[in-house]
DNA sequence: TATATTTGTTTAATCGATTAAGCAAAGATA
DNA sequence: TATCTTTGCTTAATCGATTAAACAAATATA
């Protein structure tokens, strides 16, 4: 029963018996065309059920107005609010959205952007996989001269605008925070030194401690994959140590979890013992018990921001590919998982 | 410094001094090109980096080796993990997915069918948003000619492809498990009456509860949008009639979540007083306490079927879009919310 | 030797939409 | 009336890859 060939402008033309190149500038309202022939092409159009064949016109503009996205997952909050605020803005703007994952997979990664590639999308919008260290094939799309940008996953090395919050910034908040909970002893599971964002973490909460006067211990100083089974395992090596933290800073909510999980298990106070705040203020982190205090990142704005930011490049495509950072803040959520006070009371 | 223009067919044969088509079939490994000439060709091609054209392929060839996707949303667990074995299987195919999220909305989800036949996707898989009930955005995929395959969410009427679990089975374990716990008076939080899967959800619940002689109470079966604030509202509704039941069966995760909640800010104990049942197996009802009880609904094995589906579609251009429906079986997941037992010991 | 087959390649059409260039007819200007 | 503009459309080239058809040269067959 289906009506297996698409319509074309051809067949339009055919009825009408003008050119296809009439029908053409006739759908794209060309002041160069009569009213009623304009009149007469839509409503054969819209009779037929015409649909442009977006291939043929893609090919011929060079130009796909499909936006790839890369995230390392879709099943995080963040990371799905990011793209879905992106969406909307781009999808304004007459783009479409391919979204790929990367699983934290270097290798995926690749995959993911030689895809886009191959789709001949007019740009791409991605945050690095944990596992990416070698950036040869962000430098193909560079080399592609398609804009690139990066949201909360970066790299300074590829000199592409960058979307995100400010990690260093986000880690003083909270060290300062644990600090006016009374709490002497901080350590911190942070993500892999070469991640930038989880690196200047790391600084922020350095740099942080010692301007507190508090001790910097190596021993509370520890590097994880902030999986929620590697937050079980780090968090049952600071319980291991002689001398407990009583506050543990972890650098990913997920990580978060499951060192609380380890402390519900050992019987811990949380807070009074020892106080916990993650980072990402994913949904969980709300329901759990008790609430674990979180970074919020904002992530319906850094999606529109990267979307404008792509934006920007296609309707200005002189702008070089530049170092162009969009830093915006980052809020401590406080929840009962650090709120000594609350207790208090 | 970028080298703008991309590599061509053209440039290749221009190079060699031979013809497009023979580069074009060199690159195919044609039979009839001289290994000689297949060599030099993909010599050169590797030397200029080229990349076929996919959209002057696709256009030529009438296939875009893309398959559209389209789920509810990403963010949850079961959706990511369909569409991430989805993709496993169909990469290895030669296609390549796009994903668009309809954010249970019946308008977005319109969008991204258009979107997705705008970019001449080689098929669509799709599972449908909460809201949809007019089916005329599928039947125009139907009519377009191309496979359509629906999971999880899907709809008799569209007699098309259909991979999902048994709601109607998974039903009749949850309420035996709740009547083996003891349980006498047995509510059900439900999705909307309207979608199949919940449909089934709630005649399976009706007919098990009839089964074993238990009172069949209308304010005892609700419907909900089955989110966590939704979940909270009629989990409140429930508290508040004269007698409360001893068991909620919730057909979400997430309502479960949210009913949870009330229950513990009621200081209700769960499952000694009330019992809880969830829908979905997501991650977070291991996370809470007490931790909820939940089917597991295999969204591994369903995605690697929705993407086998459409692969023997397209293997086999001549089967006719068919109701042909692979049901799987879930899984009761039982923890401490509905495990009474294990409070006993 | 004459004919058939195989091999290796080129030519040219094609997918469908877009657009620069061309051209005829109508209207405006002098 | 003669010339210039504007209007409204057509022609034809183009995007890049693919492929049916054609064809020449080499090889096999009779």
């Amino acid at each position: 029963m289906s009506n297996k060939k698409k319509t074309t402008l051809k067949d339009i033309a055919n009825i009408l018996e003008i050119s296809t190149a009439a029908v053409s500038k006739a759908l794209q309202d060309d002041s160069r065309i009569s009213s009623k022939t304009k009149e007469a092409v839509k409503k054969v159009a819209k009779d037929l059920n015409y649909q442009p064949n977006h291939l043929a016109s893609a090919l011929r503009k060079g130009k796909s107005n499909l936006v790839g996205v890369i995230v390392p997952r879709t099943n995080s909050n963040f990371f799905s609010s990011v793209v879905q605020n992106m969406e909307e803005v781009l999808n304004k703007a007459g783009y479409n959205i391919i979204i790929t994952q990367s699983n934290e997979s270097y290798k995926k990664e690749c995959d993911s952007i030689d895809t886009l590639l191959f789709t001949q999308v007019d740009g791409i919008i991605a945050s690095m996989a944990n596992e990416t260290t070698d950036l040869d094939y962000y430098e193909k799309i560079k080399s592609r001269g398609i804009p690139l940008i990066l949201f909360d996953r970066g790299e300074n090395d590829l000199n592409v605008d960058y979307i995100g919050i400010d990690d260093y910034a986000s880690s003083h908040m909270i060290v300062e925070h644990l600090v006016e909970q009374g709490c002497k002893r901080i350590a911190h599971i942070g993500g892999y030194q070469r991640t930038r964002i989880f690196n200047n973490r790391i600084r922020g909460y350095k740099d942080a401690i010692e301007k507190h006067g508090l001790p910097l211990d190596s021993e509370l100083l520890l590097e994880s994959s902030l999986t929620q089974e590697d937050g079980r395992i780090k968090m049952e090596q600071l319980l291991a140590l002689k001398t407990r933290p009583d506050a543990v800073y972890i650098a990913g909510d997920y990580a978060a979890l499951g060192a609380l999980q380890v402390l519900k298990e050992n019987a811990i106070d949380v807070p009074n013992e020892i106080a916990l705040v993650g980072f990402g203020n994913e949904p969980f982190t709300a329901m759990v018990s008790p609430p674990i205090t979180s970074i919020e990142q904002h992530s319906a704005e850094i999606g529109r921001l990267a979307a404008q930011t792509f934006l920007e490049h296609v309707s200005s495509p002189d702008i070089k590919q530049s170092l162009n950072k969009k830093i915006l803040d980052a809020e401590l959520i406080v929840r009962d998982s650090s709120n000594k006070k609350a207790f208090l009371n």
